[in-house]
RNA sequence: GGCCCAGUGGCUCAGUUGGUUAGAGCGCCGGCCUGUCACGCCGGAGGUCGAGGGUUCGAGUCCCUUCUGGGUCGCCA
């Protein structure tokens, strides 16, 4: 049975922190959450908490009388109480230098229960570390600790700036349908089946992309949209099959017009949020550029390790693993793991291992002795100066580690380019509290796919082939680069955008590039072809994740740690346990029948 | 789909080469306590050791299967 009160004739006039040495001898009401009791007999102190903080509530019978301190006796934690009283200063020695109220408490004089409550399954508090699908399961509780609330305050602060900059710079919010047409390519969709067109699906759009190049068309000159997205692919620590992207698109623009645009946002956002100095222009880097130093295309440009290639040293040296991939038309590339020299065997071959599971077929490593010497398991197999020639070119120091790769230029660029991660993360030089930024740009406009035998979009298929590469669209696709850029932030991608496609003609070509056929792309893209008959503007645009960007300006290692209510690594949410089954009758309605199950 | 890690009272963990009745801290319940804030003191409840099977005289511990969660590779324009 429920003893609640009502809080009728109380009304709230203070969040517990907005109270301090101002308000002493004043009469206050606060409500909240009781984090803390602590009964001493004859008084009992309670911890009241609010989304802003705590602030102290003495209970003693002198201020509150017999009925109402017996009824005192009865809170538990997490009990919602609403409290009025005197704000007094505290005397000296019992001052909390904790907490930001530690130096007044409010004497209850009126205290009313306003919720029992069950003692919950875990405590709240901040550093927790009660395992994470206990706390998935009851959110609603897990969303109390004062670090994931401050978490989520710090995404809406984010959310408030971005459009606050957004309505300064003349962009217009328009909303796009969640209820959409399935797109060949990239990832996989969510379907929503049709009733009344039974047998047909929506689909949850992987993003706005058509429908903002379509506002461009329409002359609204500058879109943007805070807005979800769905890909139902696995999930990591930094991906979700629904997350919120920043959406944006410009007309008549050029690369320099978006990015220039998007570095003051950037900077806006880091300096209103965590009032941190952005320092503009952002360094660039062309693709071939990030995966000849950094291994990636999203590099992590916080640590200066960087992979060198040594291909011309090695090819033509004995040792067959190197010699024949530069023969093979791949590379023999490194990176100087700085003064881990003498990391243990075990540890190197964890790294070796790491290599393996990145696509590589082996590592090989150099150790330097701190008296020069060598310790290695394919010096034997190299001259005296070709092993000399390879430590110089990486300058090699004595105590440094050099970890090598020879393969394909990919396999290379992928190995080395995760190794790197690993060596900085053993160095401990991924700083969290660092926040370096770096476009990656002239995306190849394809990729090789060789499971489907057929080259795909990078980016997707709307990026704008770079100008002078225009010709090369029928006889060598491979080769041509795009007007994509991607925005990295410590080894993360947090945005991508390009210039897009704005003649009808060159969108066709594409098109058939990736090998849709004519009827293919009316079918898919029909009505997107016929809009560009119709006369179209330049235009282009950028794409934040912004929960990812949440994550690293709350230095968090999950992205479930900015979402209030995020799904867990097969898609499902502890919580509601969705996805569920539905009833029959639903089913039926939507003509649809359930195939293979798995029965328990 | 592959690989790796974890699962023992409500929570976090310990648990020896397989060996009596599975422990601790926090939390919870009861009692005492008028200045605590990690309140204190006294007492108490609470465990099919994720599940199933196997080896063994004997399994929390060894083996197999499976479930749950996390990380990662594939995948994610």
């Amino acid at each position: 049975m429920s003893m609640s009160e009502s809080m009728t004739g109380m009304k709230r006039t203070h969040m517990s922190t907005e109270l301090s040495d101002q308000n002493i001898d004043q009469k206050a009401t606060v409500m909240g959450w009781v984090q803390k009791r602590r009964d001493l007999g004859g008084v009992i102190f309670l911890d009241l908490r609010d989304r802003t903080g705590i602030i102290q509530v003495v209970v003693d019978v002198s201020s509150i009388g017999e009925e109402a301190f017996a009824k005192s006796e009865r809170i538990r934690s997490e009990y919602v109480i609403a409290v009025s009283g005197l704000v007094e200063k505290r005397s000296e020695e019992t001052i909390n230098a904790n907490l930001k109220t530690g130096t007044i408490e409010v004497r209850a004089e009126e205290l009313r229960i306003l919720s029992d409550a069950q003692t919950p399954p875990f405590q709240i508090e901040s550093d927790t570390d009660v395992r994470e699908d206990l706390r998935l399961k009851y959110r609603y509780l897990d969303l109390r600790r004062p670090d994931l609330q401050q978490k989520l305050l710090l995404r809406s602060k984010l959310t408030q700036v971005t459009r606050q900059f957004m309505a300064e710079e003349g962009f217009v919010d328009i909303e796009t349908p969640m209820l959409t047409k399935s797109t060949p390519e990239g990832a996989r969709d969510y379907l929503v089946p049709s009733r009344v067109n039974p047998g047909n699906f929506y689909a949850l759009p992987q993003s706005p992309q058509i429908f903002k190049q379509l506002l461009m068309l329409s002359g609204f000159d500058k879109y943007f949209q805070i807005t979800k997205c769905f890909r139902d692919e696995d999930l990591r620590a930094d991906r979700q099959p629904e997350f919120t992207q920043i959406d944006i698109e410009m007309s008549f623009v050029n690369e320099e017009d978006v990015m220039g645009m998007n570095e003051r946002l950037l900077q806006r956002m880091f300096k209103e949020v965590l009032d941190v100095d952005i320092e503009l222009p952002i360094p660039r880097l062309t693709y071939q550029e990030a995966m000849d130093r950094y291994g990636s295309d999203k590099p992590d440009v916080r640590f200066d390790i960087e992979l060198t290639d040594v291909s011309d040293i090695v090819k033509d040296c004995d040792f067959k693993v190197f010699s024949g991939a530069v023969k093979n038309g791949g590379s023999v590339r490194g990176i100087n793991a700085t003064t881990l020299g003498n990391l243990p065997r075990r540890q190197i071959d964890a790294l070796g291992e790491a290599a393996v599971n990145y696509g590589a077929k082996g590592m090989a490593w150099i150790a330097i002795n701190e008296d020069g010497t060598y310790k290695s398991a394919i010096t034997k197999f190299l001259s005296e100066e070709t092993v000399e020639a390879m430590v110089k070119a990486m300058d090699g120091k004595p105590g440094d580690l050099l970890l090598f790769c020879a393969d394909k230029n990919d396999v290379v660029y992928n190995t080395l380019g995760n190794l790197r991660l690993d060596v900085a993360k053993r160095l401990d030089l991924l700083k969290k509290d660092v926040f370096k930024f770096v476009w990656v740009t002239d995306f190849p406009l394809v990729e090789w796919n060789p499971e489907q035998k057929r080259f795909t979009a990078m980016h997707h298929m709307f990026t704008c082939p770079k100008e002078e590469d225009m010709d090369k669209m029928m006889t060598d696709i491979g080769s041509v680069n795009s007007r994509a850029y991607d925005i990295c932030l410590n080894g993360s991608e947090i945005g991508g955008g390009s210039i897009r496609i704005h003649q009808r003609d060159v969108q066709q070509l594409v098109f058939k590039a990736l090998g849709f056929s004519e009827e293919d792309a009316q079918d898919r893209f029909g009505f997107m072809l016929d809009a560009f008959k119709y006369g179209v503007p330049p235009h282009g645009g950028l794409a934040y994740g912004l929960d990812r960007i949440a994550m690293i300006m709350t230095q968090s290692d999950s992205i479930r740690d900015v979402i209030a209510f995020p799904k867990v690594k097969d898609a499902s949410c502890p919580m509601t346990e969705a996805p569920g089954v539905v009833e029959e009758s639903q089913l039926e309605e939507l003509a649809l029948v359930i195939d293979k199950i798995e029965v328990e």
